[in-house]
DNA sequence: TACAACATTAGAGTATAGTCTTTACTTGAT
DNA sequence: ATCAAGTAAAGACTATACTCTAATGTTGTA
């Protein structure tokens, strides 16, 4: 498909996808069977990547550490050791935001117990 | 005590303080009685903000909401039931957080189980 | 009194992650 | 043939959250 039924498909705008490959999270490829146009072609594993970006953006991932993740999964450049250990440190690091969140859980929990009672 | 001594009580440097107080999250004040400068002074209160933004920061709170939550806190200008709607829609918003985590886990596991059995 | 360390303000610079504009070409429907 | 809609590439612009620099003045110890 082109970058514009992408876009469709995964709600996010054409700019961003664009923005996104420079990144090198994602990677169209060109028909080179087709000379009139340069147009980049994009595939469903590409609209996969780009669902599993928008989740992992929104659990605090920086482009450079989804790139990273990407990488782990869907390429080969990297050894099986050194993608497990990249995985698990990832896992390691959503621990970490877990415990940080339910920790503020419970401080604006407190909060709101205080203002009911008047506390501040 | 001056900003110097909060600054190392916190962690967080001189320049991101004055920038916090700039954006309104905390405020020093001035001794009236002393003619000769016209340094801010910080209490303890401040010093336990600069923690909590810390925190909030991490969790993924901005700027702007971290600001929110600590006038709901500290600051008699808004309604009993104005602080308890904010607290409350940020708990909500911090369930959903650890939701988008927890299932961020289970994919990048689902990842490393992928690596594991070489399917991919 | 010298001077290192600290204070303030204003504003410039940086990194991240987009978002939009411009220019120029291609495609597809009428 | 025309023309709206789509495509590519380069670069300008924006928002957020710092981070640093420069200019200038103050404080405290030797």
């Amino acid at each position: 498909m082109l970058i514009n039924e992408l876009s469709k498909m995964t709600g996010i705008s054409v700019h961003t996808i664009r923005f996104y490959e420079k990144s090198g999270l994602i990677e169209g490829r060109r028909d080179e069977t087709v000379k009139s146009n340069n147009y980049f072609h994009y595939d469903e594993e590409t609209a996969e990547k780009l669902e599993f970006i928008t989740d992992a953006k929104s659990v605090g991932f920086t482009i450079r550490e989804i790139g990273q993740i990407i990488d782990a999964w869907y390429n080969n450049k990297f050894s099986k050791e050194g993608k497990l250990e990249l995985l698990e440190q990832k896992l390691i690091s959503l621990d970490q935001k877990l415990k940080e969140i339910k920790d503020m859980k419970k401080q604006i929990s407190q909060f709101k117990e205080d203002v009911l009672n008047e506390r501040c």
